[in-house]
DNA sequence: GATCAATTGTTAGGCAGCTGACAAGATTGT
DNA sequence: ACAATCTTGTCAGCTGCCTAACAATTGATC
């Protein structure tokens, strides 16, 4: 993932918010956070690099003035409809040729796995 | 994982490295880095933290003058007995009562999918 | 035997993640 | 209305991962 990215001199992560503001719109840092599963002091470091790149703007949100608005600016756009999908790249090599059956059955396995590590951690707290 | 060894201060990487070290008895860090896929920088400085904690031991080869043969201190071995294994603890909350063979196909799936993005990428260079 | 190439470990610098502490603004309770 | 509390974002400081450049040592070649 970091590889296909590096040419774009873009971390994953830089990569997903990008996504997130290029499909869904502006959205508060909040609500990134909240999307990407991600705190809110490492999206602040990452909003700073995007920000320095004038990749996305940072605006002040009229309602509530703690919040902060994050839009993709022009440069942004012009940058990510160049960047291909780095997430699509991987999954159809990973998994071509792959019975779909044993696939599905992969996918349940692990989704149902981490349900079980996320229930195990908030009963131990 | 992290969760786990945090009582005990120690770093996930930090575990595999004492892990190794308890169990195969003393190496050089080039070995080290084969074994648990890490780079030559981040095992030195990991190896840093772990001897600034006397954990571990770092000492001269008398062979090769250049590499640096790896042992676990007695206080090494003394914190590494009373260390639960997180991994073990890990599968067993993951994937209990699990269907053994949905469990077989999910490794299956994702073994074979991490060997195909390997040839990919020894391919692409 | 001297030189050039390869190997080993370290350091510097960067990204990404975390926790903990903080300031500023919003909300709630009395 | 004002104080106490909650929320939002930032900063500082840590681990861990990477690459790139470097020094020291070893090995190979001539």
């Amino acid at each position: 993932m970091d590889s296909v990215l590096r040419p774009y001199d873009l971390g994953h992560t830089q990569w997903y918010v990008l996504q997130l503001l290029a499909t869904n719109g502006p959205l508060n840092q909040r609500e990134v956070t909240r999307l990407l599963e991600v705190e809110r002091a490492t999206l602040s470091t990452i909003t700073g690099v995007l920000v320095r790149k004038g990749l996305v703007e940072q605006l002040a949100d009229d309602v509530d003035q703690r919040q902060k608005v994050l839009r993709i600016t022009a440069a942004g756009t012009e940058l990510w409809s160049t960047i291909p999908d780095p997430i699509e790249l991987i999954t159809t090599v990973a998994f071509a040729g792959v019975d779909p059956a044993d696939l599905a059955t992969a996918q349940r396995v692990l989704s149902e796995a981490t349900q079980r590590l996320l229930n195990h951690r908030t009963e131990n707290r």
